[in-house]
Order: C-alpha cells, then structure tokens, then sequence
DNA sequence: CATTTTTATGACAACGTATGCAACCAATGC
DNA sequence: GCATTGGTTGCATACGTTGTCATAAAAATG
C-alpha cells in the first residue's frame, strides 16, 4: 500500500504502458483505442487510482473550482441558492469552493479565492469594492454579483425585477384601499431595496398618494424590530406595511401581533420580499413578491460558464421577471375601508 | 502583462533574488532576512503577485481544503451549521469545498472530493456508506460525521445527546400530565431519530407510560403531514406529539391549528428538535431540545483538524450536551387535565 | 586571529498530470 | 506495390511551487 498517492505513474507501471496513455485514458476526448483504455481502466480499478484533480488544474489552467461568496445565511433565501447553485454547478463539472465573508474583511477572501485558482466569482453577499473587482477582471476571472448590482463595474449581474415588484406592491396596497402605507427599507447601501423601494414609491404615485412613513431594517431582525416601533409606536399608526424582505416581515408580524395587538391583516397589512419557504407557513401566509430563485441561477450558471468557457470576462445583466404571491397578510382588493383608521392607541384592537 | 499568472519566478526576476528566496518570503517560519522580505514583498505588490495555492498544494502535500457534504438545506438546522462550520475553519486557514448530495449518488461525490486531494471530509448528510468510509480511511483522509453516528465505521462523529434529549421530552409531557403522547419519526434509518425516540421512550417508562401513536415523517414536510393525518384522522387523538424535529414540528403546527383546529398547547401539545431559529419565532414559539450547534462545530474543527494536522486518522466520538428550550407549545408542569379527553372530532374544539 | 557555529541564499529536484512532437502501425488509394 | 493517410502510442517537457542540499557569509567562541 503506497503511503497515500496511487500515480498515473504507477497505473502504467502495471498496465505496462506509457503513463500518457493513462492520462489519455481518463480524459474524454482523446485519442486512445477501446483496448488500451479498457486496459488501463482495469489498472487503475486494480490500484484504486484517482487522477489528481490539483495537478490536473495546474497543467490544464482549469482548476473546475467557482468561489461562491456568501455574506449570511439567516435569511432563507440564501440557503435556497446556495444549494441550487452547487447542484448546478457540479451538474456542469464544477466545484463550489465556499466563502463565508464578514462585512468588511473582504479584501482577505477574494485574495484567498485568486490563490486557489477559482475559474469564477459569484458573490450573493454584500456589494464587491470596485478596486476587487478590477483586480479579479485583470486576472481573467468573471464575476457575477448575485441579486445585486453595482453600475460602472467590469463585473455581470444577475437579479430579479425588483422595481417591478415593489411597484406590485404599491399596486396591491393601494388597490385595497390602504391610506397610510410604510415602507420599511433593507440596508440602505444595497440595490435591491433601493429598488424596491424606488418602483414602491413610483407605484403609490400612480394612485396619487406616498409611503406615509419610512424605517430602516438594514435586513436584519434586530433592525426590523427598530423599526416597527419606530413606525408603530407612536399614536397614529400605518395600516399597511411594505417590508423589504421576508426575513424581516416575520419580525413585524410577530411584533405587530404579540406587542401590538393588531391583526394582521385587518388593522395592518403586511408585505415581505423573496418568498422564501416560511413565507408559505400557515404560521405568516405572507403575502411577498416572488424571486425566481431557479431561474436567477440558471442565469447565473449560463452567464458566468459562458465567459469561463470562451475565457473572456464580459459584462452583461439579466433581470428576471418577479411575480406578487398574494396570501393571507394582506386584504382582497377592494375591501377599502381604511380611511379614517387614525389616533388608535396599541392596546385598542376592535374594529374589523 | 503577463496573460494570467504572474509567478514566482517574475518576481525573482524583478527583485534580482532567487525564485527560492521568494518562495520563502511568503511562508511563515522560512529562514529569510528582513531586508530580503522587504524587497521581495515589494517586488511582488508591483506585479500583483499572489502564490498559486494549488502548485503549494500539490508539492507540499497539504491543499488546505475541506470538504463538506450536504444533503439539503430545508432544514433551518443545516445552513446554520454550514455557516458556523465554514468561518471556523476558514480562520484556521483552511477552505471549504461544497458538495450536495442527492440520496444515492454519494459514491462520485465522494470520488470528486477525494480528486481535489481535500485533507478532511465532514458529513452532514445521510449515512456514509462503510465501503466509502473505508476508501477514505485507505487515502489517509479523515472523515468527521456531523449529527450521526454509525458504529462499526472509520469514521469520527459529532452529535449531540440525542437519547437524553428524547428523554427529557418524555419528563416534560408525562410530568404536565398528558395521557396520549405520540412520536413522529424522522428517517428510520438516522441514528438521531432512532436515539430520540429510544430515550422518549425510557423517558415514558420511567413514568409508568408508552407512546399512544407513532408515525413516520421522514423528516420532509410531505412525511410530516402524512403522519399527522394518520395520528389525528381518527376519532381519537394525542394530546401531545413529540416531533423528531423542528422542521416537521412546524407543519405539525400548522396543521393541527388550521385543518384539525386545535389549539396549541391547549388541545395538543408539540415538542420538536433542534430549536432552530424559527422554532423562536412568535408564530410558533415552539417548545423544542436545543442541540448545541456552536458547541458541535467547534468540536467537528478540533476532531478534524487534529486529525489532519497529526496525519494519521483516529476515530472518536463527541457527544455534547443538549437543552430542553420550554416555550409556548407546550403547558406548564402540572397543569393535568388531559385525562378523560378522547373521542373529540376534528372540528370541535371546546375545552380549555 | 583561527575556528566553530549560525544564518542566509541559490541551484536543483520533485509533486502528478497534460500535451506537442515524432515515431509507428495499419489501412486505404492508385 | 508504393505512397499517403489517419489513427495510436511513447518521449520529453511544462505547470508553479516547496524542500533538500551545498555553499557563502556572518556571527560567535576560544
């Protein structure tokens, strides 16, 4: 038993051949006859051989590997594409090599992605510094930014429609009858809730009004909690609120309900963004906007092999159509008796 | 500029050293003088040098890679740890390679990760085959079991103590006073479910009791329901079930309030496992076993890496503590009342 | 100051594979 | 029958790094 590497080496030592023919034999295209590469099949079954994926990579200049940077994974949607994109990803051949980046420390990580010779970049995770980026496309390495976007970058991006979706929104809110509409936003430096928020604001102007309030979540529990008393807590409250993603609507549905005692969605309606999973729970029955999850990494998958294929980093950006998923957290449309829904204290919950 | 990788050898040329003393500027413990350091460093930032990790690898024998293989990521349990489980080891320098396994088909995956020379294996995902397990111990390569156990297997494990968990489960529901506890079962063949239920069910004993019902969920939401409607179609029904996690502890839930309309705990009481974060969640505030999810990685890290770092495989097992979380899904101790509740269909739902 | 010890550096081999090139063989065409 | 072709095979080299070894220089010791 050899101390820990069986060769290519050693398969041609006992199959008495060159040790090309069992490089050749192992990959698809090329020119070896049916005996020999039966031949040397059987050797290497024999030996238990595995060609060494690394010095593969290093010969070949193609190491299979795609970095996949990821900020969290609290909110659901994450793990969602995570484990769509591996599968694909290794349905293609490749291999995700994993990255979990704090704020900030991002420099550290993409230096650490370069070193290992990863064929391509997708971040799901906070906007990539322009300097990075620049230094990634220098070294030939394609970037797809993942439900984010950030304009003059050499980098693709792949995201949903998210002005569209938050301009649903708008529609649906104020369709129902809703006067006082809040917005709650995620992190303010991210373009998804600009965006939603930008087609949420377009949309309410279309029916002549505006979010009568505003609050920043920052996407995180703690930050939506913030901002549901800071919306809620003084004497006059909204009767509709349109929160930036579905992770932080759990939060003000169970605030609104447990501290607040109001109904959902008789004294106010609530509106996420993703749909993740728990979105559908009968717990929430959230009414959300819809991200084409598989759809979004289907064009990530295209887009980034393209240009690792054809060894060209290029820069295109695919937005894909979002879809309102209308639930149990919001009214019919139509069911406008909102007007004079003002000065109620918390505690008081009657009306219907 | 260079077309792709600027190596070693462009540095040396630069700073007029030898490609060796570059070499050794950039390993830690290397014997090299601060002037010489200073230079090469210097050198290698005007050219943007960075050490190709995969030729470091396949020289120095160490690729610095860990693979982690996954089944899902449903369960709230899994991303959690996923993500626990790759900051640690990225800031014990090493990096995660990904993998999702479909049910079956772990033979390639396995061969894929033995390919990319990966010093570690951890297994979050259905039971290793013991030819797998066996193959991998041959390589020399180190497998951690995360949250299963298999007995005869090469292979180290991590768990929490499920069997005091399930037991703990059996004293709170005995101890409140239920009369008709039942269980739904995750996978038959996990040694997690099969531990929770063999400690629940000591746990009755002891109280002079046995489980009224079992069923089997599998650990899917589609298993859940199915059991749900076994345990709950008839005419009489459990007045406690204890799920074996919490992902079907939700569905359950769901179900008996929305389709059965049960009051929870009032009615029936449920108990799940994990205490993911949603099982927190005002929705649900669902009485469950914490397993110690930092706790676990950490000691999945420190099995792992001792292993790699020592090179030489050992098998040990870590089973650490778990915690009965007691939330809303559940009534307090002593609040005996379920004694003569039999026979109530579904849709009346009176008593208190 | 001579000698030993330590430290720093460069030359060179090695890791395990892919691939261009030349050599070879069989088969085909005239 | 001979030249030409197309398909197989082996040889030698390259990928970018680390590690071993020998050597030169510097420092420490008597």
């Amino acid at each position: 038993m050899p101390k820990g590497g069986v060769t290519s080496g050693d398969v041609a030592r006992l199959a008495g051949v060159s040790q090309s023919a069992v490089s050749r034999s192992f990959s698809d295209g090329a020119s070896v006859s049916p005996a020999m590469r039966t031949r040397v099949l059987e050797a290497a079954r024999q030996l238990g051989y595995r060609p060494n994926a690394l010095a593969r990579a290093m010969i070949s200049g193609r190491s299979g590997l795609i970095a996949l940077l990821v900020a969290y994974l609290d909110n659901h949607f994450y793990p969602q594409v995570l484990e769509l994109l591996s599968r694909a990803l290794q349905a293609r051949g490749y291999q995700v090599l994993l990255f979990m980046t704090d704020r900030g420390r991002q420099d550290q990580v993409v230096q650490r992605m370069l070193q290992y010779q990863v064929e391509g970049i997708v971040m799901a995770s906070a906007t990539l510094s322009s300097t990075l980026a620049r230094e990634c496309a220098k070294t030939g390495t394609p970037v797809v930014l993942f439900n984010r976007y950030v304009p003059g970058l050499p980098a693709s991006s792949v995201t949903s429609d998210n002005f569209e979706g938050g301009r649903a929104v708008a529609h649906l809110l104020a369709g129902a009858g809703h006067q006082r509409i809040a917005f709650i936003a995620g992190q303010e430096d991210s373009s998804t809730s600009r965006d939603r928020e930008a087609g949420f604001t377009k949309g309410l102007a279309e029916h002549g009004i505006t979010a009568c309030a505003r609050a920043v979540g920052s996407y995180t529990r703690e930050g939506a909690a913030l901002a549901i008393h800071t919306l809620f807590g003084g004497t006059t409250h909204p009767d509709a609120v349109f929160v930036a993603n579905d992770h932080m609507a759990f939060v003000a549905i169970d605030l609104l309900r447990i501290q607040y005692g109001l109904r959902i969605p008789e004294d106010v309606a609530v509106v996420g963004y993703d749909d993740v999973p728990e979105a559908a729970w009968a717990g929430y029955s959230l009414t959300t906007v819809a991200q084409p999850a598989e759809e979004m990494v289907q064009a990530t998958v295209t887009i980034l092999l393209d240009q690792v294929e054809r060894r060209e980093v290029s820069r295109s950006a695919a937005v894909l159509p979002s879809r309102l998923v209308i639930r149990g957290s919001t009214r019919p449309a139509g069911t406008g008796s909102a007007s004079a829904r003002t000065h109620r204290p918390p505690s008081d919950a009657t009306d219907g």
